[in-house]
DNA sequence: GCGTCCAGGTCTACC
DNA sequence: GGTAGACCTGGACGC
């Protein structure tokens, strides 16, 4: 079955701007059409959603039965998030204006927390090159028709060796048959992070319970759960920062943090625009 | 072709 | 609490 849906969108949103966010839209079950700014996804039971702009309105061409889709792609494209504070903060920083203009900060993530906590895994200690490879091997190996996220349940169901020899996950093999054990059985929810009452701190701690999950996974992860006081710094925003900030050299980690002390809740947000914007 | 280094870090042992 | 060393892998680079 294939149907076509037009959905408003919020104020201050930016299809572009949300797609282009971060790598999430590059990684499977995403794929992108950069070209014609066409974002797809392939949902759990095999139905998928192709994504673009027609007339101001997002256009939705579905594929499959999926009752929860348009609240999915809503949840994807962040449509509730609420960045006007994040805005306003930024008023008085003229190299950042761009950010409110063009409507930016909207940071894409999966469906599910426990998709983006098994991709944030991929991204550590690693090429760019390897976590495609690792996530590609998840979805082609393990998810619903070789093109599906795998469910914790599925992850759960092979041995560690296999994350190994089949996924090419090294290290991290015995930290995502852990995670997903925990997950499958119960344990652990992580969809439950997305609307905790726990300080970030606390949240954090949380996170970082689950292993091969340090100071930068779960900095990134509270980004993508709407929490943005943590910087996530990693080699790429360091290099970024040293390269727009720092005159080409090196600096601790310190003075970045002091860099952005001012942006308060939404340092995290404030980093990631500045270093991955082209101004 | 081969060795080395490093990349969107984290864990453990040790002090 | 801070730090050194180990850890998988793939790709870039130098020789």
């Amino acid at each position: 079955m294939t149907k076509t849906i037009y959905l408003e969108t919020p104020q201050n949103f930016s299809f572009r701007e949300t797609v282009n966010s971060h790598g999430w839209s590059v990684l499977l079950p995403f794929e992108l059409d950069k070209e014609n700014l066409r974002l797809s996804y392939v949902f759990e039971n095999e139905s998928s959603a192709e994504i673009s702009e027609e007339d101001g309105k997002l256009k939705i061409e579905i594929v499959g039965e999926n009752e929860n889709l348009l609240r999915d792609v809503r949840h994807i494209l962040r449509f509730d998030e609420d960045l006007s504070k994040f805005y306003k903060i930024l008023k008085s920083e003229k190299r950042l204006k761009w950010i409110a203009a063009q409507s930016a900060g909207r940071l894409l993530r999966s469906p599910t927390v426990f998709e983006d906590l098994v991709k944030t895994i991929c991204t550590t200690n690693c090429s760019w090159s390897l976590t495609k490879i690792m996530v590609k091997n998840l979805v082609e190996k393990l998810g619903n028709g070789g093109r599906a996220f795998p469910t914790p349940e599925q992850m759960a169901s092979v041995p560690e060796e296999f994350y190994r020899t089949q996924i090419r996950a090294g290290y991290r093999s015995g930290y995502f048959a852990e995670l997903a054990e925990k997950v499958a059985s119960g344990k652990l929810n992580p969809e439950a992070w997305l609307t905790s009452n726990l300080p970030t701190n606390e949240l954090k701690k949380e996170m970082k319970k689950v292993k091969g999950f340090g100071d930068y996974a779960a900095e990134n992860l509270l980004k993508l759960v709407g929490r943005y006081d943590g910087l996530a710094l990693d080699s790429y925003l360091r290099s970024e920062f040293y390269k727009k900030h720092n005159a080409g050299t090196l600096c601790d980690d310190k003075q970045i943090r002091a860099f952005y002390e001012k942006f308060g809740a939404w340092q995290g947000l404030a980093i990631w625009c500045d270093m991955s914007g082209n101004f």
